[in-house]
DNA sequence: GCCAACGTTGGC
DNA sequence: GCCAACGTTGGC
Protein backbone atom coordinates (compact mmCIF):
# COMPACT_ATOMS: atom_id res chain seq x y z
CA UNK A 1 0.00 0.00 0.00
CA UNK A 2 1.10 3.34 -1.26
CA UNK A 3 1.68 6.42 1.14
CA UNK A 4 3.04 9.64 0.72
CA UNK A 5 5.42 9.98 3.55
CA UNK A 6 4.52 13.84 3.61
CA UNK A 7 1.56 12.70 4.42
CA UNK A 8 1.28 9.79 6.13
CA UNK A 9 4.91 8.02 6.67
CA UNK A 10 5.76 4.77 8.26
CA UNK A 11 7.12 6.99 11.64
CA UNK A 12 3.56 9.13 11.43
CA UNK A 13 1.61 5.42 11.52
CA UNK A 14 3.63 4.54 14.62
CA UNK A 15 2.77 8.18 16.64
CA UNK A 16 -0.82 7.70 15.69
CA UNK A 17 -3.08 6.78 18.48
CA UNK A 18 -3.58 2.55 18.36
CA UNK A 19 -0.82 2.87 15.89
CA UNK A 20 -3.61 3.15 13.25
CA UNK A 21 -4.63 4.72 10.49
CA UNK A 22 -7.81 4.53 8.05
CA UNK A 23 -6.54 4.54 4.14
CA UNK A 24 -8.69 7.11 3.36
CA UNK A 25 -8.58 8.94 -0.01
CA UNK A 26 -8.34 6.37 -2.23
CA UNK A 27 -10.96 7.05 -5.53
CA UNK A 28 -9.63 4.40 -8.30
CA UNK A 29 -12.27 1.39 -8.13
CA UNK A 30 -9.38 -1.21 -8.26
CA UNK A 31 -8.01 -0.40 -5.47
CA UNK A 32 -11.08 0.15 -3.80
CA UNK A 33 -12.02 -3.48 -4.71
CA UNK A 34 -8.58 -4.67 -3.53
CA UNK A 35 -9.52 -3.37 -0.17
CA UNK A 36 -13.31 -3.81 0.31
CA UNK A 37 -13.35 -7.56 -1.23
CA UNK A 38 -10.27 -9.43 -0.88
CA UNK A 39 -8.43 -8.11 2.23
CA UNK A 40 -9.12 -9.76 5.83
CA UNK A 41 -8.46 -8.79 9.08
CA UNK A 42 -4.57 -10.11 10.05
CA UNK A 43 -3.34 -9.29 6.19
CA UNK A 44 0.23 -7.78 5.97
CA UNK A 45 0.89 -5.24 4.28
CA UNK A 46 4.19 -3.63 2.88
CA UNK A 47 4.19 -0.09 3.29
CA UNK A 48 5.24 1.81 0.52
CA UNK A 49 6.91 5.14 0.78
CA UNK A 50 5.68 6.93 -3.00
CA UNK A 51 6.20 10.36 -4.06
CA UNK A 52 9.30 11.27 -2.43
CA UNK A 53 13.25 11.49 -2.49
CA UNK A 54 13.80 7.61 -2.14
CA UNK A 55 10.59 5.97 -2.89
CA UNK A 56 10.43 2.05 -1.86
CA UNK A 57 8.93 -0.40 1.21
CA UNK A 58 9.64 1.26 4.50
CA UNK A 59 7.54 -0.61 6.95
CA UNK A 60 5.43 -3.98 7.16
CA UNK A 61 1.46 -2.99 8.98
CA UNK A 62 -1.45 -5.06 9.21
CA UNK A 63 -4.77 -4.79 8.16
CA UNK A 64 -6.67 -4.32 11.36
CA UNK A 65 -10.23 -3.60 9.94
CA UNK A 66 -12.90 -4.80 6.91
CA UNK A 67 -13.76 -2.33 4.23
CA UNK A 68 -16.24 0.54 5.60
CA UNK A 69 -17.10 3.45 4.29
CA UNK A 70 -14.38 5.95 3.65
CA UNK A 71 -15.59 9.05 5.74
CA UNK A 72 -14.23 11.96 3.68
CA UNK A 73 -16.39 10.96 0.54
CA UNK A 74 -19.13 12.78 2.74
CA UNK A 75 -17.05 16.01 4.53
CA UNK A 76 -17.55 19.08 1.69
CA UNK A 77 -14.78 20.91 2.73
CA UNK A 78 -12.46 17.47 2.41
CA UNK A 79 -10.56 17.40 -1.22
CA UNK A 80 -11.64 13.84 -1.33
CA UNK A 81 -15.53 15.19 -1.16
CA UNK A 82 -17.37 13.23 -3.67
CA UNK A 83 -20.88 15.13 -4.72
CA UNK A 84 -22.35 11.55 -5.66
CA UNK A 85 -21.95 9.39 -2.78
CA UNK A 86 -24.56 9.11 -0.21
CA UNK A 87 -24.68 7.57 3.16
CA UNK A 88 -26.95 5.12 1.63
CA UNK A 89 -25.21 4.48 -1.22
CA UNK A 90 -21.76 5.37 -0.21
CA UNK A 91 -19.02 4.82 -3.03
CA UNK A 92 -15.31 4.07 -1.58
CA UNK A 93 -14.31 2.26 1.14
CA UNK A 94 -11.61 1.95 2.86
CA UNK A 95 -9.33 -0.39 5.92
CA UNK A 96 -7.68 0.40 9.03
CA UNK A 97 -3.56 -0.65 8.64
CA UNK A 98 -1.73 -0.34 11.90
CA UNK A 99 1.69 -0.30 12.35
CA UNK A 100 3.48 -3.80 12.81
CA UNK A 101 7.63 -2.74 12.47
CA UNK A 102 9.75 -0.29 10.41
CA UNK A 103 12.57 -1.57 8.76
CA UNK A 104 15.22 -0.49 6.72
CA UNK A 105 14.45 1.25 3.31
CA UNK A 106 13.83 -1.34 0.28
CA UNK A 107 14.18 0.85 -2.51
CA UNK A 108 12.60 1.33 -5.55
CA UNK A 109 15.72 0.43 -7.25
CA UNK A 110 16.58 -1.97 -5.13
CA UNK A 111 13.60 -4.21 -5.41
CA UNK A 112 13.98 -4.00 -9.43
CA UNK A 113 17.43 -5.35 -9.07
CA UNK A 114 15.97 -8.74 -8.08
CA UNK A 115 14.79 -10.68 -10.94
CA UNK A 116 12.72 -12.89 -8.20
CA UNK A 117 10.37 -9.51 -7.87
CA UNK A 118 10.53 -8.69 -11.90
CA UNK A 119 6.68 -9.37 -12.25
CA UNK A 120 5.84 -7.47 -9.01
CA UNK A 121 2.59 -5.87 -9.91
CA UNK A 122 3.61 -2.68 -8.39
CA UNK A 123 6.57 -2.35 -10.41
CA UNK A 124 4.70 -3.29 -13.41
CA UNK A 125 5.11 -0.32 -16.35
CA UNK A 126 2.60 2.05 -15.89
CA UNK A 127 1.08 0.74 -12.85
CA UNK A 128 -0.83 3.59 -11.05
CA UNK A 129 -2.64 1.84 -7.95
CA UNK A 130 -1.63 2.70 -5.02
CA UNK A 131 -2.79 -0.55 -3.55
CA UNK A 132 -1.69 -4.00 -5.07
CA UNK A 133 -1.73 -7.17 -4.04
CA UNK A 134 1.59 -9.26 -3.42
CA UNK A 135 2.12 -12.34 -4.89
CA UNK A 136 3.25 -15.07 -1.87
CA UNK A 137 6.19 -16.02 -3.42
CA UNK A 138 7.30 -12.21 -3.57
CA UNK A 139 6.43 -11.88 -0.26
CA UNK A 140 8.91 -14.98 1.25
CA UNK A 141 11.56 -13.68 -0.87
CA UNK A 142 11.00 -9.92 0.43
CA UNK A 143 10.94 -11.24 4.29
CA UNK A 144 13.89 -13.66 3.61
CA UNK A 145 16.33 -11.53 1.67
CA UNK A 146 15.50 -8.05 2.00
CA UNK A 147 14.56 -7.43 5.53
CA UNK A 148 17.26 -8.26 8.64
CA UNK A 149 15.63 -8.43 12.08
C1' DG B 1 -20.49 3.36 -27.27
C1' DC B 2 -16.69 6.20 -29.14
C1' DC B 3 -13.05 9.07 -28.18
C1' DA B 4 -10.85 13.70 -27.35
C1' DA B 5 -9.77 16.34 -23.60
C1' DC B 6 -8.47 16.59 -19.22
C1' DG B 7 -6.79 15.11 -14.59
C1' DT B 8 -3.81 12.26 -11.68
C1' DT B 9 0.04 9.39 -10.36
C1' DG B 10 4.54 9.06 -9.31
C1' DG B 11 9.36 8.21 -10.89
C1' DC B 12 13.03 10.84 -12.30
C1' DG C 1 9.18 20.63 -12.89
C1' DC C 2 8.74 17.25 -16.62
C1' DC C 3 6.25 13.86 -18.66
C1' DA C 4 4.67 8.91 -19.65
C1' DA C 5 0.98 6.27 -18.63
C1' DC C 6 -3.47 5.60 -17.69
C1' DG C 7 -8.25 6.63 -15.66
C1' DT C 8 -12.34 9.55 -16.00
C1' DT C 9 -15.54 12.70 -18.03
C1' DG C 10 -18.83 14.15 -21.12
C1' DG C 11 -20.29 15.62 -25.80
C1' DC C 12 -21.96 13.48 -29.69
Amino acid sequence: MKSEPSDVSIDDLANLPDQTVAWYGVRNYQARNFMRDQMRIGDAVLFYHSNCAVPGIAGIARVSSTAYPDATQFKRNSKYFDPKATQETPRWFNVDVQWVKKIELISLAELRRHPQLESMRVLQRGNRLSITPVDPTEWRFILKHLIRD
